[in-house]
DNA sequence: GTAATAGTGTCTGTGAGACATTATGGC
DNA sequence: GCCATAATGTCTCACAGACACTATTAC
Protein backbone atom coordinates (compact mmCIF):
# COMPACT_ATOMS: atom_id res chain seq x y z
CA UNK A 1 0.00 0.00 0.00
CA UNK A 2 1.22 3.78 -1.03
CA UNK A 3 2.26 5.84 2.61
CA UNK A 4 -1.02 7.66 3.89
CA UNK A 5 -0.85 11.44 3.59
CA UNK A 6 -3.41 12.70 6.42
CA UNK A 7 -6.13 14.87 4.68
CA UNK A 8 -5.51 13.03 1.15
CA UNK A 9 -8.83 13.08 -0.42
CA UNK A 10 -10.00 9.70 -1.57
CA UNK A 11 -9.39 11.24 -5.62
CA UNK A 12 -5.91 12.10 -4.71
CA UNK A 13 -4.87 8.42 -3.33
CA UNK A 14 -6.58 6.94 -6.94
CA UNK A 15 -4.52 9.86 -9.52
CA UNK A 16 -1.46 8.56 -7.72
CA UNK A 17 -2.27 4.76 -6.45
CA UNK A 18 0.23 2.24 -8.28
CA UNK A 19 -0.63 -1.51 -7.95
CA UNK A 20 1.67 -3.36 -5.91
CA UNK A 21 4.27 -5.23 -8.51
CA UNK A 22 3.57 -9.14 -7.46
CA UNK A 23 4.20 -11.74 -10.48
CA UNK A 24 1.20 -11.45 -12.48
CA UNK A 25 -2.14 -12.95 -11.57
CA UNK A 26 -5.43 -13.74 -13.30
CA UNK A 27 -8.77 -15.03 -12.94
CA UNK A 28 -10.24 -17.80 -14.83
CA UNK A 29 -13.90 -18.71 -14.68
CA UNK A 30 -14.60 -22.53 -15.34
CA UNK A 31 -17.81 -24.03 -15.81
CA UNK A 32 -19.46 -27.18 -15.50
CA UNK A 33 -22.78 -27.73 -17.57
CA UNK A 34 -24.93 -30.67 -16.83
CA UNK A 35 -27.64 -31.93 -18.95
CA UNK A 36 -30.03 -35.30 -18.68
CA UNK A 37 -29.71 -37.54 -21.77
CA UNK A 38 -31.52 -40.67 -22.22
CA UNK A 39 -31.99 -40.81 -18.52
CA UNK A 40 -28.37 -40.22 -17.96
CA UNK A 41 -26.78 -37.34 -16.22
CA UNK A 42 -23.84 -35.69 -18.88
CA UNK A 43 -21.17 -33.20 -18.95
CA UNK A 44 -19.66 -30.41 -21.40
CA UNK A 45 -15.80 -31.30 -21.63
CA UNK A 46 -13.46 -29.46 -24.15
CA UNK A 47 -10.56 -31.63 -25.01
CA UNK A 48 -7.45 -28.85 -24.71
CA UNK A 49 -6.03 -27.66 -28.17
CA UNK A 50 -3.37 -26.19 -26.15
CA UNK A 51 -1.03 -26.68 -23.26
CA UNK A 52 -0.72 -27.49 -20.45
CA UNK A 53 -2.61 -30.50 -19.99
CA UNK A 54 -2.65 -30.73 -24.02
CA UNK A 55 -5.01 -33.27 -25.05
CA UNK A 56 -7.09 -33.68 -21.73
CA UNK A 57 -10.92 -33.32 -21.29
CA UNK A 58 -11.16 -30.47 -19.37
CA UNK A 59 -14.22 -27.81 -18.46
CA UNK A 60 -15.09 -24.83 -21.02
CA UNK A 61 -12.83 -21.68 -19.05
CA UNK A 62 -11.76 -17.94 -20.05
CA UNK A 63 -9.73 -15.69 -18.35
CA UNK A 64 -11.40 -12.60 -16.96
CA UNK A 65 -11.17 -9.63 -18.47
CA UNK A 66 -10.61 -6.35 -17.18
CA UNK A 67 -14.28 -5.45 -17.13
CA UNK A 68 -16.46 -7.69 -16.98
CA UNK A 69 -17.99 -9.91 -13.85
CA UNK A 70 -16.99 -13.91 -13.39
CA UNK A 71 -20.49 -14.65 -14.54
CA UNK A 72 -19.96 -12.90 -17.77
CA UNK A 73 -16.69 -14.27 -17.83
CA UNK A 74 -18.15 -17.91 -17.09
CA UNK A 75 -21.13 -17.34 -19.99
CA UNK A 76 -18.62 -16.36 -22.50
CA UNK A 77 -16.19 -19.52 -21.66
CA UNK A 78 -19.37 -21.27 -23.13
CA UNK A 79 -19.75 -19.36 -25.81
CA UNK A 80 -16.00 -18.97 -27.04
CA UNK A 81 -15.13 -22.73 -26.08
CA UNK A 82 -18.01 -24.02 -27.78
CA UNK A 83 -18.63 -21.89 -31.08
CA UNK A 84 -22.11 -22.19 -29.73
CA UNK A 85 -24.70 -19.62 -27.78
CA UNK A 86 -25.44 -22.22 -25.16
CA UNK A 87 -27.45 -19.99 -22.65
CA UNK A 88 -27.48 -22.10 -19.54
CA UNK A 89 -30.93 -22.18 -17.94
CA UNK A 90 -29.33 -21.66 -14.54
CA UNK A 91 -26.06 -20.62 -14.05
CA UNK A 92 -24.15 -20.23 -10.36
CA UNK A 93 -21.23 -19.77 -8.70
CA UNK A 94 -19.60 -22.92 -7.38
CA UNK A 95 -16.43 -22.20 -5.65
CA UNK A 96 -13.52 -20.45 -6.04
CA UNK A 97 -10.08 -22.78 -6.34
CA UNK A 98 -6.66 -21.24 -5.51
CA UNK A 99 -4.20 -23.97 -4.43
CA UNK A 100 -0.22 -23.03 -5.56
CA UNK A 101 0.47 -24.98 -8.35
CA UNK A 102 -2.78 -26.22 -9.03
CA UNK A 103 -2.00 -24.68 -12.72
CA UNK A 104 1.79 -25.60 -13.93
CA UNK A 105 1.27 -22.00 -15.12
CA UNK A 106 1.41 -20.65 -11.87
CA UNK A 107 5.04 -20.73 -12.32
CA UNK A 108 4.43 -17.26 -14.36
CA UNK A 109 0.95 -16.50 -13.43
CA UNK A 110 -0.62 -17.38 -10.74
CA UNK A 111 -4.26 -18.58 -11.75
CA UNK A 112 -7.60 -18.48 -9.25
CA UNK A 113 -10.11 -20.47 -10.56
CA UNK A 114 -13.78 -19.33 -9.80
CA UNK A 115 -15.95 -22.22 -11.26
CA UNK A 116 -19.63 -22.87 -11.94
CA UNK A 117 -22.32 -24.97 -11.75
CA UNK A 118 -25.01 -24.61 -14.96
CA UNK A 119 -27.29 -27.20 -16.74
CA UNK A 120 -29.51 -26.86 -19.04
CA UNK A 121 -31.78 -28.94 -21.59
CA UNK A 122 -30.34 -30.92 -24.08
CA UNK A 123 -28.83 -28.57 -26.86
CA UNK A 124 -27.71 -31.49 -28.92
CA UNK A 125 -23.70 -31.48 -29.78
CA UNK A 126 -21.61 -28.57 -29.67
CA UNK A 127 -18.88 -27.35 -32.07
CA UNK A 128 -15.66 -26.96 -30.76
CA UNK A 129 -14.27 -23.38 -30.58
CA UNK A 130 -10.70 -22.04 -30.80
CA UNK A 131 -8.98 -23.13 -27.75
CA UNK A 132 -10.78 -26.79 -27.96
CA UNK A 133 -9.69 -29.67 -30.17
CA UNK A 134 -13.45 -31.18 -29.59
CA UNK A 135 -16.03 -30.37 -27.61
CA UNK A 136 -18.89 -32.84 -26.43
CA UNK A 137 -21.05 -33.97 -23.77
CA UNK A 138 -20.04 -36.44 -21.63
CA UNK A 139 -21.70 -39.20 -18.94
CA UNK A 140 -20.74 -37.88 -15.94
CA UNK A 141 -20.53 -41.93 -14.74
CA UNK A 142 -16.96 -42.50 -17.23
CA UNK A 143 -15.21 -39.56 -15.46
CA UNK A 144 -11.96 -40.63 -13.93
CA UNK A 145 -11.65 -39.21 -9.86
CA UNK A 146 -15.41 -38.41 -10.01
CA UNK A 147 -17.42 -41.71 -10.71
CA UNK A 148 -16.19 -45.08 -9.32
CA UNK A 149 -14.45 -47.08 -12.49
CA UNK A 150 -14.40 -43.65 -15.12
CA UNK A 151 -11.68 -43.44 -17.44
CA UNK A 152 -12.07 -40.10 -18.75
CA UNK A 153 -8.81 -38.53 -17.26
CA UNK A 154 -9.51 -34.60 -16.20
CA UNK A 155 -7.34 -31.96 -16.54
CA UNK A 156 -6.25 -29.76 -13.33
CA UNK A 157 -8.02 -30.38 -10.22
CA UNK A 158 -11.15 -30.73 -12.65
CA UNK A 159 -11.98 -34.12 -11.39
CA UNK A 160 -12.73 -32.21 -7.88
CA UNK A 161 -14.20 -29.49 -9.12
CA UNK A 162 -16.96 -31.21 -10.89
CA UNK A 163 -17.49 -33.70 -7.71
CA UNK A 164 -17.66 -30.16 -5.71
CA UNK A 165 -20.43 -29.56 -8.66
CA UNK A 166 -22.37 -32.28 -8.40
CA UNK A 167 -22.69 -32.63 -4.75
CA UNK A 168 -23.81 -28.82 -5.08
CA UNK A 169 -26.05 -29.98 -7.39
CA UNK A 170 -27.67 -33.34 -5.59
CA UNK A 171 -28.51 -31.33 -2.39
CA UNK A 172 -29.83 -28.03 -4.39
CA UNK A 173 -32.61 -30.34 -5.73
CA UNK A 174 -33.54 -31.14 -1.96
CA UNK A 175 -34.51 -27.95 -1.34
CA UNK A 176 -35.16 -25.64 -4.30
CA UNK A 177 -36.78 -26.35 -7.78
CA UNK A 178 -34.02 -26.08 -9.81
CA UNK A 179 -34.64 -29.69 -11.04
CA UNK A 180 -36.73 -28.04 -13.76
CA UNK A 181 -34.27 -25.85 -15.71
CA UNK A 182 -32.71 -29.13 -16.56
CA UNK A 183 -36.45 -29.82 -18.84
CA UNK A 184 -38.25 -27.74 -21.89
CA UNK A 185 -40.72 -25.17 -20.96
CA UNK A 186 -43.42 -28.25 -20.78
CA UNK A 187 -42.54 -31.48 -19.00
CA UNK A 188 -44.08 -34.33 -17.24
CA UNK A 189 -43.19 -35.50 -13.78
CA UNK A 190 -41.98 -38.54 -15.06
CA UNK A 191 -39.58 -36.47 -16.79
CA UNK A 192 -38.98 -34.09 -13.56
CA UNK A 193 -38.56 -37.29 -11.65
CA UNK A 194 -35.85 -38.40 -14.23
CA UNK A 195 -33.62 -35.46 -13.23
CA UNK A 196 -34.20 -36.59 -9.31
CA UNK A 197 -33.27 -40.16 -9.89
CA UNK A 198 -30.73 -39.66 -12.57
CA UNK A 199 -28.83 -37.30 -10.04
CA UNK A 200 -28.78 -39.45 -7.07
CA UNK A 201 -28.50 -42.41 -8.14
CA UNK A 202 -31.55 -43.89 -6.98
CA UNK A 203 -35.22 -44.82 -8.11
CA UNK A 204 -37.99 -42.38 -6.79
CA UNK A 205 -41.47 -43.79 -6.05
CA UNK A 206 -43.82 -42.18 -8.79
CA UNK A 207 -46.90 -41.87 -6.66
CA UNK A 208 -45.14 -40.08 -3.72
CA UNK A 209 -42.84 -38.25 -5.91
CA UNK A 210 -45.95 -36.53 -7.81
CA UNK A 211 -47.55 -36.27 -4.24
CA UNK A 212 -45.14 -34.42 -2.97
CA UNK A 213 -44.18 -31.84 -6.35
CA UNK A 214 -47.59 -31.20 -7.04
CA UNK A 215 -48.19 -30.23 -2.77
CA UNK A 216 -45.39 -27.52 -2.73
CA UNK A 217 -46.67 -24.42 -3.79
CA UNK A 218 -45.45 -23.01 -7.01
CA UNK A 219 -43.45 -25.86 -7.80
CA UNK A 220 -45.35 -26.89 -10.92
CA UNK A 221 -48.01 -25.52 -12.75
CA UNK A 222 -50.34 -27.92 -15.11
CA UNK A 223 -50.72 -26.93 -18.53
CA UNK A 224 -54.15 -27.65 -20.47
CA UNK A 225 -52.14 -30.49 -22.56
CA UNK A 226 -51.55 -34.09 -22.55
CA UNK A 227 -48.31 -36.01 -23.83
CA UNK A 228 -48.46 -39.82 -25.03
CA UNK A 229 -45.62 -42.26 -23.12
CA UNK A 230 -44.95 -45.86 -22.94
CA UNK A 231 -48.15 -46.20 -20.90
CA UNK A 232 -51.05 -43.64 -20.42
CA UNK A 233 -50.85 -40.42 -21.50
CA UNK A 234 -49.29 -37.66 -19.06
CA UNK A 235 -50.44 -34.53 -18.19
CA UNK A 236 -47.84 -31.42 -18.69
CA UNK A 237 -46.74 -29.09 -16.50
CA UNK A 238 -44.20 -25.83 -15.93
CA UNK A 239 -42.27 -24.88 -13.91
CA UNK A 240 -44.87 -22.43 -11.63
CA UNK A 241 -42.23 -19.84 -10.47
CA UNK A 242 -41.27 -20.93 -6.67
CA UNK A 243 -37.69 -20.95 -6.21
CA UNK A 244 -37.70 -23.03 -3.05
CA UNK A 245 -38.84 -26.07 -1.64
CA UNK A 246 -40.19 -26.06 1.76
CA UNK A 247 -40.42 -28.28 3.47
CA UNK A 248 -37.20 -29.84 1.75
CA UNK A 249 -37.72 -33.36 -0.15
CA UNK A 250 -34.60 -35.40 1.16
CA UNK A 251 -32.42 -37.92 -0.54
CA UNK A 252 -32.48 -41.23 0.50
CA UNK A 253 -29.76 -42.94 2.35
CA UNK A 254 -27.45 -42.84 -0.54
CA UNK A 255 -26.59 -46.10 -2.41
CA UNK A 256 -25.68 -44.72 -5.39
CA UNK A 257 -22.89 -45.73 -7.86
CA UNK A 258 -21.21 -42.68 -7.65
CA UNK A 259 -17.74 -42.26 -5.63
CA UNK A 260 -18.98 -41.23 -2.51
CA UNK A 261 -19.11 -37.68 -1.49
CA UNK A 262 -17.24 -36.24 2.09
CA UNK A 263 -20.96 -35.50 2.69
CA UNK A 264 -23.37 -37.38 4.82
CA UNK B 1 -2.81 -17.74 -25.73
CA UNK B 2 0.51 -18.10 -27.52
CA UNK B 3 0.36 -20.01 -30.88
CA UNK B 4 0.33 -23.80 -31.01
CA UNK B 5 3.92 -25.41 -32.11
CA UNK B 6 3.15 -29.44 -32.45
CA UNK B 7 5.18 -31.42 -30.80
CA UNK B 8 5.99 -28.69 -28.77
CA UNK B 9 6.58 -30.39 -24.57
CA UNK B 10 4.35 -28.97 -21.77
CA UNK B 11 8.01 -28.14 -20.42
CA UNK B 12 8.90 -26.38 -23.27
CA UNK B 13 5.59 -24.48 -23.45
CA UNK B 14 5.80 -23.55 -20.05
CA UNK B 15 9.02 -22.16 -20.25
CA UNK B 16 8.41 -19.91 -23.49
CA UNK B 17 5.30 -18.66 -21.92
CA UNK B 18 4.26 -15.52 -21.36
CA UNK B 19 1.23 -13.94 -19.75
CA UNK B 20 -0.69 -11.43 -21.57
CA UNK B 21 -0.32 -8.05 -20.41
CA UNK B 22 -4.11 -7.48 -19.38
CA UNK B 23 -4.27 -4.51 -16.76
CA UNK B 24 -3.06 -5.80 -13.22
CA UNK B 25 -5.29 -7.73 -10.87
CA UNK B 26 -5.50 -8.22 -7.74
CA UNK B 27 -7.55 -11.02 -5.71
CA UNK B 28 -8.68 -10.32 -2.23
CA UNK B 29 -9.55 -12.95 0.82
CA UNK B 30 -12.41 -11.03 3.28
CA UNK B 31 -13.68 -12.30 6.10
CA UNK B 32 -17.00 -11.77 8.17
CA UNK B 33 -16.01 -13.40 11.58
CA UNK B 34 -19.19 -13.84 14.04
CA UNK B 35 -19.31 -14.75 17.80
CA UNK B 36 -21.90 -14.16 20.37
CA UNK B 37 -21.72 -11.90 23.02
CA UNK B 38 -24.33 -11.63 25.07
CA UNK B 39 -26.74 -13.59 23.45
CA UNK B 40 -26.06 -10.92 20.41
CA UNK B 41 -24.15 -11.80 17.41
CA UNK B 42 -21.09 -9.44 16.77
CA UNK B 43 -19.11 -9.43 13.72
CA UNK B 44 -15.79 -8.19 13.80
CA UNK B 45 -14.23 -5.23 11.56
CA UNK B 46 -11.81 -2.99 11.48
CA UNK B 47 -11.80 1.00 10.77
CA UNK B 48 -9.69 1.82 7.51
CA UNK B 49 -6.72 4.01 8.04
CA UNK B 50 -6.21 4.53 4.56
CA UNK B 51 -8.12 5.08 1.01
CA UNK B 52 -10.32 4.02 -0.01
CA UNK B 53 -13.26 4.36 2.29
CA UNK B 54 -10.82 5.76 4.39
CA UNK B 55 -12.15 5.97 7.88
CA UNK B 56 -15.11 3.53 7.19
CA UNK B 57 -15.97 0.21 9.08
CA UNK B 58 -14.87 -3.13 6.54
CA UNK B 59 -14.42 -6.37 7.08
CA UNK B 60 -10.88 -7.52 7.33
CA UNK B 61 -9.34 -8.34 4.09
CA UNK B 62 -5.72 -8.80 2.51
CA UNK B 63 -4.22 -9.55 -0.67
CA UNK B 64 -3.44 -12.85 -2.07
CA UNK B 65 0.45 -13.55 -2.12
CA UNK B 66 1.82 -15.58 -4.90
CA UNK B 67 2.25 -18.64 -3.09
CA UNK B 68 -0.43 -18.55 -0.50
CA UNK B 69 -3.81 -20.06 -0.59
CA UNK B 70 -6.78 -17.60 -0.81
CA UNK B 71 -8.07 -19.86 2.85
CA UNK B 72 -4.59 -19.04 4.42
CA UNK B 73 -5.15 -15.68 2.77
CA UNK B 74 -7.95 -15.40 5.05
CA UNK B 75 -6.19 -16.39 8.29
CA UNK B 76 -4.14 -13.81 7.31
CA UNK B 77 -6.27 -11.24 7.42
CA UNK B 78 -7.17 -11.67 10.41
CA UNK B 79 -3.93 -11.81 11.84
CA UNK B 80 -2.64 -9.14 10.11
CA UNK B 81 -5.56 -6.61 10.52
CA UNK B 82 -5.89 -7.11 14.23
CA UNK B 83 -2.49 -8.08 15.83
CA UNK B 84 -3.73 -10.93 17.39
CA UNK B 85 -3.34 -14.59 16.50
CA UNK B 86 -7.60 -15.10 16.17
CA UNK B 87 -7.82 -18.83 14.68
CA UNK B 88 -11.70 -18.73 14.15
CA UNK B 89 -12.80 -22.69 14.86
CA UNK B 90 -15.08 -22.54 11.52
CA UNK B 91 -13.66 -20.97 8.37
CA UNK B 92 -15.25 -21.38 5.21
CA UNK B 93 -15.19 -19.68 1.87
CA UNK B 94 -18.61 -17.96 0.94
CA UNK B 95 -18.51 -16.40 -2.27
CA UNK B 96 -16.43 -14.20 -4.85
CA UNK B 97 -17.40 -11.04 -5.86
CA UNK B 98 -16.11 -9.49 -8.66
CA UNK B 99 -18.64 -6.91 -10.54
CA UNK B 100 -16.50 -4.47 -12.02
CA UNK B 101 -16.50 -1.18 -10.10
CA UNK B 102 -17.12 -2.89 -6.49
CA UNK B 103 -13.61 -1.53 -5.40
CA UNK B 104 -12.66 2.06 -6.42
CA UNK B 105 -9.09 0.68 -7.37
CA UNK B 106 -10.40 -0.84 -10.16
CA UNK B 107 -9.35 1.56 -12.71
CA UNK B 108 -5.82 0.81 -11.66
CA UNK B 109 -5.75 -3.27 -10.37
CA UNK B 110 -8.62 -5.00 -10.92
CA UNK B 111 -9.76 -6.31 -7.31
CA UNK B 112 -11.92 -9.11 -6.99
CA UNK B 113 -12.69 -10.68 -3.43
CA UNK B 114 -13.01 -14.01 -2.14
CA UNK B 115 -15.27 -13.57 0.94
CA UNK B 116 -15.11 -15.87 4.11
CA UNK B 117 -17.62 -17.20 6.66
CA UNK B 118 -15.89 -17.66 9.80
CA UNK B 119 -16.92 -17.72 13.48
CA UNK B 120 -15.68 -18.59 16.98
CA UNK B 121 -16.02 -18.35 21.16
CA UNK B 122 -15.50 -14.79 21.99
CA UNK B 123 -12.37 -13.91 22.49
CA UNK B 124 -12.54 -10.26 23.89
CA UNK B 125 -11.45 -6.84 22.37
CA UNK B 126 -8.88 -7.34 19.47
CA UNK B 127 -5.84 -4.93 18.79
CA UNK B 128 -6.00 -2.97 15.62
CA UNK B 129 -3.68 -4.03 12.77
CA UNK B 130 -1.18 -1.89 10.63
CA UNK B 131 -4.38 -1.33 7.87
CA UNK B 132 -6.96 -0.87 10.94
CA UNK B 133 -7.68 2.57 12.72
CA UNK B 134 -9.59 0.42 15.09
CA UNK B 135 -10.36 -3.34 14.97
CA UNK B 136 -13.64 -4.50 17.18
CA UNK B 137 -16.72 -6.57 17.76
CA UNK B 138 -19.93 -5.02 16.74
CA UNK B 139 -23.07 -5.75 16.31
CA UNK B 140 -25.00 -7.09 13.56
CA UNK B 141 -28.14 -5.41 14.33
CA UNK B 142 -26.12 -1.74 14.35
CA UNK B 143 -25.59 -2.61 10.79
CA UNK B 144 -26.72 -0.40 7.79
CA UNK B 145 -28.09 -2.02 4.90
CA UNK B 146 -27.84 -5.48 6.99
CA UNK B 147 -30.01 -4.92 9.60
CA UNK B 148 -33.32 -2.59 9.81
CA UNK B 149 -32.51 0.63 11.46
CA UNK B 150 -28.88 -0.36 11.31
CA UNK B 151 -26.87 3.13 11.56
CA UNK B 152 -22.94 2.01 10.83
CA UNK B 153 -22.33 2.31 7.31
CA UNK B 154 -20.00 0.08 5.98
CA UNK B 155 -17.08 0.41 3.16
CA UNK B 156 -17.48 -1.61 -0.40
CA UNK B 157 -20.18 -3.78 -0.89
CA UNK B 158 -19.65 -5.16 2.59
CA UNK B 159 -23.18 -4.82 3.75
CA UNK B 160 -23.69 -7.39 0.73
CA UNK B 161 -21.37 -9.71 1.49
CA UNK B 162 -22.25 -9.60 5.21
CA UNK B 163 -25.86 -9.85 4.40
CA UNK B 164 -24.37 -13.38 2.63
CA UNK B 165 -22.74 -14.39 5.10
CA UNK B 166 -25.40 -14.16 7.92
CA UNK B 167 -27.94 -16.07 5.48
CA UNK B 168 -25.29 -19.03 5.01
CA UNK B 169 -24.85 -19.10 8.48
CA UNK B 170 -28.48 -19.37 9.21
CA UNK B 171 -28.78 -22.15 6.67
CA UNK B 172 -25.67 -23.89 8.05
CA UNK B 173 -27.24 -23.94 11.24
CA UNK B 174 -30.08 -25.88 9.77
CA UNK B 175 -28.20 -29.01 8.49
CA UNK B 176 -25.23 -28.86 10.29
CA UNK B 177 -23.08 -29.22 13.69
CA UNK B 178 -21.27 -25.83 13.06
CA UNK B 179 -23.35 -23.88 15.93
CA UNK B 180 -20.78 -25.42 18.14
CA UNK B 181 -17.95 -23.52 17.18
CA UNK B 182 -19.27 -20.38 18.50
CA UNK B 183 -19.11 -22.14 21.87
CA UNK B 184 -15.89 -22.80 23.76
CA UNK B 185 -15.09 -26.68 24.55
CA UNK B 186 -18.32 -27.42 27.08
CA UNK B 187 -21.12 -25.88 26.60
CA UNK B 188 -24.77 -26.37 28.16
CA UNK B 189 -27.69 -26.82 25.92
CA UNK B 190 -29.16 -23.46 26.53
CA UNK B 191 -25.97 -21.70 25.33
CA UNK B 192 -26.34 -24.06 22.50
CA UNK B 193 -30.18 -23.38 21.78
CA UNK B 194 -28.54 -19.27 22.18
CA UNK B 195 -26.76 -19.57 18.80
CA UNK B 196 -29.72 -20.45 16.83
CA UNK B 197 -31.91 -18.10 18.58
CA UNK B 198 -29.57 -15.40 17.88
CA UNK B 199 -28.92 -16.01 14.10
CA UNK B 200 -32.39 -17.13 13.66
CA UNK B 201 -33.87 -13.97 15.84
CA UNK B 202 -36.72 -16.04 17.03
CA UNK B 203 -36.64 -18.47 20.13
CA UNK B 204 -36.90 -21.89 20.72
CA UNK B 205 -38.93 -24.21 22.71
CA UNK B 206 -35.98 -25.41 24.85
CA UNK B 207 -37.53 -28.87 25.51
CA UNK B 208 -37.72 -29.80 21.63
CA UNK B 209 -34.76 -28.32 21.36
CA UNK B 210 -32.92 -30.73 23.75
CA UNK B 211 -34.66 -33.51 22.12
CA UNK B 212 -33.76 -33.02 18.59
CA UNK B 213 -30.20 -32.21 19.84
CA UNK B 214 -29.50 -35.20 21.69
CA UNK B 215 -31.22 -37.24 19.45
CA UNK B 216 -29.16 -36.62 16.56
CA UNK B 217 -26.16 -39.19 16.98
CA UNK B 218 -22.98 -37.30 17.34
CA UNK B 219 -23.54 -33.84 17.15
CA UNK B 220 -23.12 -33.13 21.43
CA UNK B 221 -21.96 -35.88 23.67
CA UNK B 222 -22.47 -35.07 27.31
CA UNK B 223 -19.69 -34.64 30.35
CA UNK B 224 -19.62 -36.02 33.51
CA UNK B 225 -19.89 -32.29 34.91
CA UNK B 226 -23.02 -29.91 35.56
CA UNK B 227 -22.42 -25.93 35.47
CA UNK B 228 -24.71 -23.36 37.85
CA UNK B 229 -26.73 -21.64 36.17
CA UNK B 230 -29.75 -18.94 36.91
CA UNK B 231 -32.10 -22.37 37.73
CA UNK B 232 -31.60 -25.39 37.96
CA UNK B 233 -28.07 -26.51 37.76
CA UNK B 234 -27.35 -28.03 33.83
CA UNK B 235 -25.41 -30.82 31.83
CA UNK B 236 -22.78 -29.79 30.23
CA UNK B 237 -21.95 -31.32 26.49
CA UNK B 238 -18.85 -31.67 24.06
CA UNK B 239 -19.14 -31.21 20.30
CA UNK B 240 -19.54 -35.12 19.36
CA UNK B 241 -17.94 -34.97 16.01
CA UNK B 242 -20.42 -35.16 13.62
CA UNK B 243 -20.70 -32.64 10.99
CA UNK B 244 -24.24 -33.19 9.48
CA UNK B 245 -27.79 -33.11 11.26
CA UNK B 246 -30.46 -35.00 9.74
CA UNK B 247 -32.91 -34.82 9.22
CA UNK B 248 -32.56 -31.15 9.67
CA UNK B 249 -33.73 -28.78 11.93
CA UNK B 250 -35.40 -25.95 10.13
CA UNK B 251 -35.59 -22.50 11.36
CA UNK B 252 -39.35 -21.70 12.08
CA UNK B 253 -41.34 -19.25 9.74
CA UNK B 254 -39.65 -15.85 9.80
CA UNK B 255 -40.11 -13.56 12.40
CA UNK B 256 -36.58 -11.98 12.98
CA UNK B 257 -35.73 -8.04 12.62
CA UNK B 258 -32.76 -8.26 10.33
CA UNK B 259 -33.85 -6.94 6.82
CA UNK B 260 -35.49 -9.75 4.74
CA UNK B 261 -33.34 -12.28 2.88
CA UNK B 262 -33.96 -12.51 -0.33
CA UNK B 263 -34.49 -16.19 -0.20
CA UNK B 264 -37.18 -18.30 1.43
C1' DG C 1 -55.28 -59.62 -24.79
C1' DT C 2 -50.56 -58.05 -22.16
C1' DA C 3 -47.26 -54.79 -20.56
C1' DA C 4 -46.19 -50.37 -19.00
C1' DT C 5 -47.07 -46.17 -17.03
C1' DA C 6 -50.15 -42.25 -14.92
C1' DG C 7 -52.54 -41.06 -11.23
C1' DT C 8 -55.01 -41.80 -6.82
C1' DG C 9 -55.80 -43.84 -2.32
C1' DT C 10 -54.53 -45.84 2.12
C1' DC C 11 -51.89 -47.13 6.03
C1' DT C 12 -48.04 -46.48 9.14
C1' DG C 13 -44.09 -44.67 11.47
C1' DT C 14 -41.33 -40.69 12.44
C1' DG C 15 -40.71 -36.41 14.01
C1' DA C 16 -41.82 -31.47 14.88
C1' DG C 17 -44.54 -28.24 17.59
C1' DA C 18 -47.27 -27.07 21.53
C1' DC C 19 -47.63 -27.57 26.07
C1' DA C 20 -47.69 -29.69 30.75
C1' DT C 21 -45.14 -31.46 34.64
C1' DT C 22 -41.49 -32.24 37.79
C1' DA C 23 -36.90 -31.47 39.70
C1' DT C 24 -33.41 -28.40 41.41
C1' DG C 25 -31.02 -24.52 42.61
C1' DG C 26 -30.65 -19.16 43.83
C1' DC C 27 -32.75 -15.51 46.28
C1' DG D 1 -41.58 -19.54 50.11
C1' DC D 2 -40.97 -17.96 45.34
C1' DC D 3 -38.94 -17.81 40.91
C1' DA D 4 -36.21 -19.37 37.07
C1' DT D 5 -34.51 -22.88 34.53
C1' DA D 6 -33.39 -27.95 33.43
C1' DA D 7 -35.18 -31.99 31.97
C1' DT D 8 -38.72 -35.15 30.78
C1' DG D 9 -43.28 -36.53 29.19
C1' DT D 10 -47.59 -36.30 26.37
C1' DC D 11 -50.62 -35.26 22.69
C1' DT D 12 -51.52 -33.98 17.96
C1' DC D 13 -50.70 -32.98 13.28
C1' DA D 14 -47.93 -33.14 9.04
C1' DC D 15 -45.61 -35.74 6.10
C1' DA D 16 -42.53 -39.31 4.05
C1' DG D 17 -42.33 -44.02 2.65
C1' DA D 18 -44.39 -48.29 1.33
C1' DC D 19 -47.66 -50.29 -1.22
C1' DA D 20 -51.79 -51.01 -2.91
C1' DC D 21 -55.36 -50.21 -6.92
C1' DT D 22 -57.37 -48.34 -11.16
C1' DA D 23 -57.33 -46.02 -15.57
C1' DT D 24 -55.27 -45.48 -20.00
C1' DT D 25 -52.32 -46.21 -23.80
C1' DA D 26 -48.91 -48.92 -26.93
C1' DC D 27 -47.99 -53.20 -28.72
Amino acid sequence: MTIEIDGETEEEFLAAYEPRKYPPMAVNAEVALFTLRDQELFLLLIERRGHPHRGRYALPSWFMQPHESIEATARRALAEETSLALDPRHLEQLKTYSTPGRDPRDCKVRVTSVAHLAFMPDPGEPEPGTHARSAAFVPVDDLAGVTEGGTIELAFDHATIISDALERLAAKLEYTTVAAAFLPEQFTLAELRGIYESVWGTSLDPGNFTRKVTGVDGFVASVPARRKTGGRSAQLFTHGGAQWMLPPMLRPASTGSRRAATKR
